[in-house]
DNA sequence: ACAAAAGTGTTTGTCATACACCCATGA
DNA sequence: TCATGGGTGTATGACAAACACTTTTGT
């Protein structure tokens, strides 16, 4: 076990030397009607300030990395109760020009219009499509891309989508949620046999009537039944 | 932009507090015959000394976390030029009672009969099976746990179950192979109709005398191929 | 009456699964 | 000759994909 051995010398010898700033970068997903967004801000420090940044913040001693992104995203943008996920880290020696920081990707998943952006200034942030997200700092583009391909698989097996959406909702737009999400065209038929196969929707006696005339009926996400699905029938959710 | 402005200032505020140690874990998987395994090794320091452990190393500072993974295997196993992925990052608070470290863990997949162990001593050191590991320190057996899962999940979609065999093997290996990292029985037809069907095997005019009387044919898989297909085709392997 | 979106089933093809016998060889 | 693993094809069912017309209602 010399090896083992060594690296505990190293862990002694590297004590302080090895020691990193960690970072935690959320890239946030927001659905408005028609498209899938980000959410960027300015950054308004050197190096780099003035550019296209994903909100981040550092790791605290007293808290793991979960705990570290809900705070991160809940202090700038006073979003709380919303859901995260992990997604990657990364930590190139020179991937932040101004100090050598390691950083944890998360991304996040949000109702836009259920939400007051309280401790962000609008013209410090703006959602983006993410078919037309700017040039952002350090390594930034390759997290989003990242966070786009893992919310596509997930989309597909999980039923997260509906945290995008209102509580109620039409068929159409959880049919063009997954358009943007998967970035191509559904069959509305195939669709909505479907998702009424899965049968974890509940239809309710009520419509929304502005967008057509005729009005379309609104359904809820009925999580109860989804869970209860899954622990008594290993029920498998797939789009 | 307040809100940024007050993360600029934990970050000049915290330099130095916020540091904390990154470690890197690598489960380490081979496959023997029947079973699929992983690698343990005794660790022989404080706290847990003694116990079952994954092998680990600690980021250096003019290193990023793969060429760490690299690093730590190649250290303590003396492998080199293996298929290796970054899994999760975990951060819990307490997960290392002797000082707060931050694991990155990472898993690798090597053929087990074509490499010397050179720098572990055997002693300190086990291939386990899979389904019968024993208790491991910190939060290592959740690593194993979410290893054995995305292994799964990526051999069937990639190429990568080849990296746990010997350059030429049996169809019988291969579906021996399958069915350990996927545990269940496999219909011995159908997958060698599928693999079949997927082209990427060149089959060698050699056999496998050391299993049956009647020999067994040997493949190796074609690299070029498989890629020439993705990249013309947007071929998707799926077992 | 017409424009605009909502709502609704069937057919077809593809892929996954289930399944059983003969072959080659060494002992 | 027999015991052992190797090798091979077809039939069925399930699911995915393609596809067009009627309904409702506000203007």
């Amino acid at each position: 076990m010399e090896a083992a051995k060594d690296a505990n010398l190293q862990l002694n010898y590297y004590q302080k030397e090895d020691q990193v700033l960690l970072a935690v970068d959320c890239i946030i997903f927001g659905f408005d009607k028609e498209d899938l967004k980000i959410l960027l801000v300015k950054r308004n420090l050197e190096p780099e300030k003035g550019k296209w940044s994903l909100i981040g913040g550092f790791l605290k001693k007293n808290e793991n990395l979960d705990q570290a992104a809900v705070r991160v995203l809940k202090t700038l943008t006073g979003l709380s109760d919303i859901y995260m996920e992990q997604l990657h880290t990364y930590s190139n020696v020179d991937r932040d020009p101004g100090q050598r920081t390691i950083s944890v990707a998360y991304y996040a998943l949000i109702d836009v219009n259920a939400h007051r952006f309280g401790d962000i200034q609008m013209d410090s942030a703006n959602w983006f499509d993410v078919k037309k997200a700017p040039h952002l700092i350090f390594d930034h583009n390759e997290m989003v891309q990242k966070a786009i391909a893992r919310l596509r698989r997930r989309a597909l097996t999980k039923p997260i989508g509906f945290e995008l959406l209102p509580e109620k909702f039409t068929m159409r737009q959880l049919q063009t949620l997954y358009e943007s999400i998967l970035d191509k065209k559904l069959d509305k038929r195939n669709f909505i046999n479907k998702i009424n196969s899965l049968d974890v929707l509940v239809k309710l006696n009520e419509k929304d009537m502005t967008v057509s005339r005729k009005g379309s009926y609104l359904y809820v996400f009925d999580k109860e039944k989804y869970e209860k699905k899954v622990e008594e029938d290993g029920f498998n959710f797939k789009i």
